[in-house]
RNA sequence: GGCGACGUAGCCAAGUGGUUAAGGCAGAGGUCUGCAAAACCUCCAUCGCGGGUUCGAAUCCCGCCGUCGCCUCCA
């Protein structure tokens, strides 16, 4: 089935076509390590990571790169203003970053290149660009020379003269030609400052140039899938374009993905505005596929609401989902009720790729997966077991899996109070059957307070942790 | 001020021209159960407001109201 995506440069839903026949080159942009992490970096890193699998699912190998900036002017603050070492400062929250991704379930990208380790590229494109006429030189900075730039604006839909006048990056603003320039290399201006030898002198690179340098480094003058969040349309990835078409003569990226912004109380999340839930505050109380259900239940490209009621909610859910995967103890192999099984694993199966090749639809992707999960339980109670239960519950694991969900069950024996829990619910066996139900629902009862959740069933007592 | 997005049940959220408007959460009733829990069954919206186009619109067009994003660092 042909997978459709939409492209933010053309706004409009395409036909995904790699150049490469079987290949993706993807590249999204990461974070400015200089601080924690917070869901909406999670939801940017999840939906890609998504993108990713499916894609990866449809049989296409992926080549996915993302960067860590980590030369930039929030680091050096940060650094002065702590008396730490920027780039020791930077790795520490590249290492946390990396860590908060395994526990995310995000797949690690096959490159992740640090803009520290791509200065030779990015000085030799610099140099390019001067010798094409687009940058120029001014007391050990580098500009963009914008106005230069035919097409500029073609990402952001926005007008030179318009919208852009004056309200540019506040950099060097009297050593431009034009207000609208923005800077490539910027000169060393104080001793403490990470500084690398260049044609210009000493200095570092500008925001925009790094991730330019690094997909025709990693990826080639153009790839298929440019990725980030919807803040960075511009100027972002607006520079990006620029800067890398004007040096290569070539389109940057056949597709551009965005995705939408964490609101959390209305508004957008962001480290500026200090309404962060960071991802270590969420993991804490949370398991990470709580929060990828968030994220599957709304569209990726639309803000996402995060708040108090909305994460119990897709704890819920989560909860349903497990429920599927508790095992039968049927022995209907065969007959109406098997067959329907599996034509409902079949059928969920065949609407979840029709969903995710609609510009992955996740919502609607999910809405099938929860279907299949009615259909696991229904054929349960109708005392299904056997092999087509466990090709429905395959299933369903497979089409989770897509969407990075784990689901897996809280172990309810890796607790210190496991042997006396399963001591009490003995205890309580027996009571039952004497019909001690006061005594027994005593047990029950006391033990919910303390979180543990008994359920009877016909094949003996369970037990689980609450949430 | 410029550009853009969105407004679907109590909450979250698919659907964007035509069968009964997905799914999850919450709620009501029921089956099962000693009672529960879980699971299962049933019920629960005419789509911000006002016009228009059309045989037919939540879905297209116009206006209004409201919310949000970008235009400065930002996933």
């Amino acid at each position: 089935m042909p997978l459709k995506v939409y492209n933010t440069l053309t706004r409009k839903k395409e036909l995904f076509e790699p150049i490469e026949p079987g290949v993706v080159r993807m590249y999204v942009c990461g974070p400015t390590v200089y601080a924690d992490a917070h869901i909406g970096h999670a939801m940017s890193a999840i939906v890609f990571d998504v993108i990713r699998r499916y894609l990866e699912y449809k049989g296409y190998k992926v080549i996915h790169v993302m960067n860590f900036t980590d030369v930039d002017d929030k680091i050096i603050n940060k650094a002065r203003e702590t008396g730490q070492d920027p780039f020791e400062l930077a790795g520490r929250y590249i290492e946390k970053f990396l860590q908060q991704m395994d526990a995310l379930n995000v797949k690690r990208p096959t490159v992740m290149p640090r803009v520290s380790g791509t200065i030779d590229e990015i000085i030799a494109m610099i140099q390019e660009l001067i010798a094409k006429g687009y940058a120029y030189e001014v007391n050990g900075n580098v500009f963009f020379r914008v106005r230069r730039d035919k097409d500029y604006g073609k990402l952001s839909r926005r007008k030179l003269d318009e919208s852009l006048r004056g309200e540019r990056e506040k950099f060097a603003e009297e050593l431009k030609e034009d207000p609208l320039d923005f800077a490539l290399w910027k000169a060393q201006k104080t001793p403490d400052e990470p500084a690398w030898e260049s044609p210009w002198g000493l200095g570092r690179p500008g925001w925009h140039i790094e991730c330019s340098a690094m997909v025709r480094k990693h990826l080639g003058p153009t790839i298929d899938i440019h990725g980030g969040g919807n803040d960075l349309i511009f100027p972002h990835h607006e520079n990006e374009i620029a800067q890398s078409e004007s040096c290569n003569d070539a389109p940057l990226a056949k597709y551009w993905l965005h995705n939408g912004m964490v609101q959390l109380s209305g508004e957008k999340m962001s480290k500026s505005l200090g309404n962060m839930v960071t991802i270590d505050e969420f993991l804490a109380q949370h398991d990470a596929d709580v929060f990828r259900l968030l994220v599957m239940g709304s569209h990726y490209r639309k803000p996402l609401v995060y708040d108090e009621q909305v994460v119990p909610q897709a704890e819920k859910a989560l909860q349903r989902l497990l429920s599927a995967l508790r095992p039968s103890h049927g022995q209907l192999t065969e007959g109406p009720e098997a067959e329907a099984l599996l034509e409902a694993a079949r059928l969920a199966k065949k609407r979840f790729e029709e969903a995710m090749d609609d510009d992955f639809n996740t919502a609607a992707a999910l809405g099938h997966i929860f279907d299949l999960v009615k259909a696991i339980n229904t054929a349960r109670d109708a005392g299904v077991g056997g092999e087509p239960f466990a090709q429905a519950q395959a299933t369903l694991k497979e089409l989770t899996g897509v969407l990075g969900l784990r689901l897996q069950p809280k172990e309810a024996q890796q607790s210190d109070a496991a042997p006396f829990i399963d001591l009490l619910v003995e205890v309580r066996s027996a009571l039952r059957k004497a019909r001690q139900w006061e005594l027994a629902d005593m047990i029950r009862d006391r033990l919910a307070e303390l979180g543990v959740i008994l359920e009877d069933t016909r094949d003996g007592t369970t037990w689980s942790w609450k949430r």
